[in-house]
DNA sequence: GTTTTATTAATACAACTGTATTATAAAATT
DNA sequence: AATTTTATAATACAGTTGTATTAATAAAAC
């Protein structure tokens, strides 16, 4: 029987590749061909894997909204005050590392891409799910100004969060951690009851 | 002696086509004869106004930086209470109408596209100088509360911009004039003096 | 009307694109 | 060790890319 090789891990070490090419090239050298030289393989070797480009983009797409998801998902199972809690969860989506903002990069530049691209269902809406969840459960709580306007502020505050994690993507120095969770506390300060 | 033609008129039309292909195709088909295409001339005659397609690139979105920058100047000198004055200039950043939003995304695809080539100069702190000075500004003439941090509140108010932005070129149904300045009048009573 | 030059069109070229096809190498079962 | 299945590699192909070259056309000044 056949030489066998663990068939997601090689997906996913094609993926990282697809990340690399996005961060450093950019999405115009993206090709096949780049892509199977930056992962170390041949080109059909890697249709073997991916038959079409779609595919491969699609993949790797996804692979990074599972990495931010799981990220997000082991801080919420976290035992910490509710407030804490979603500081620190928000702060996840500001990307102040190589990693994380290396997957801005993607996700960003993966955006403009699938703009035009109908093929793709382009899911671009889980954070604004994720931070309409958090306000919710945050008033739920009662820890939540009561005169607020929840709608208004869920959509402020999701602003101020991509705004943030695109600003750190493209001006790190200036917008780092220690910028990013100044702004954060003191936007949460305003919004929560003392 | 010759044919005499408008020359910066005509680069401002296939600048406009340009601009057309990336908003309704996306950048991958920004190619030179697809703009000559959508500007109605041939690829000899584009070729004749931008030598290479770096050329293009470059003026087209210094055009969409000129536009903006042109209507925002507009208002800067209208003559208007300063906070009134202060919210239609940043409202005139986010994207609300199909023009806008057209520049907006051609804005976005280019930063994208530009990070990853040192030739053109992105220059893509303009919008933030502008905040910076609107906020100094406005500390000048005591608008702003006395017990801010200046520079947080730059900053904030600058991811809240660009967010802002993002989401109304992404979702312009959900995110749209009204709620934009909804956001925007709650965001500016919250740093301002009552 | 002729001349001069700007402008346009047409064609060519090498490089690169996604995809397809074919052949070789490797490993597990018999 | 032989066979079978999979992984990899090499090559090919049609289409597109940016750029270059060439010839044709237009308009304005004399």
């Amino acid at each position: 029987m056949p030489k066998l090789v663990d068939h997601e891990k090689k997906k996913k070490h094609i993926a990282e590749a697809t990340w690399r090419v996005i961060v450093e090239q950019g999405m115009e050298r993206v090709t096949v061909r780049n892509i199977a030289k930056e992962a170390g393989i041949s080109l059909g070797s890697l249709r073997h894997y991916f038959s079409t480009q779609e595919e491969l983009l699609s993949y790797s797409m996804n692979l990074v909204k599972d990495k931010v998801t799981a990220r997000i998902m082991k801080i919420a199972t976290q035992q910490l005050p509710l407030k804490e809690k979603a500081l620190k969860m928000l702060l996840e989506l500001v990307p102040t590392d190589k990693e994380s903002m290396a997957e801005a990069e993607v996700w960003f530049t993966f955006i403009a891409y699938t703009r035009h691209k109908e093929q793709f269902d382009a899911n671009q809406d889980g954070v604004f799910l994720g931070i309409q969840q958090l306000m919710q459960y945050l008033q739920q709580y009662n820890l939540l100004k009561t005169d607020i306007d929840l709608e208004l502020e869920t959509e402020r505050l999701y602003a101020v969060i991509d705004g943030l994690a695109l600003h750190a993507m493209l001006n790190p120095k200036r917008v780092n951690r220690d910028l990013a969770e100044k702004i954060l506390v003191h936007h949460l300060e305003q919004i929560c009851q003392v």
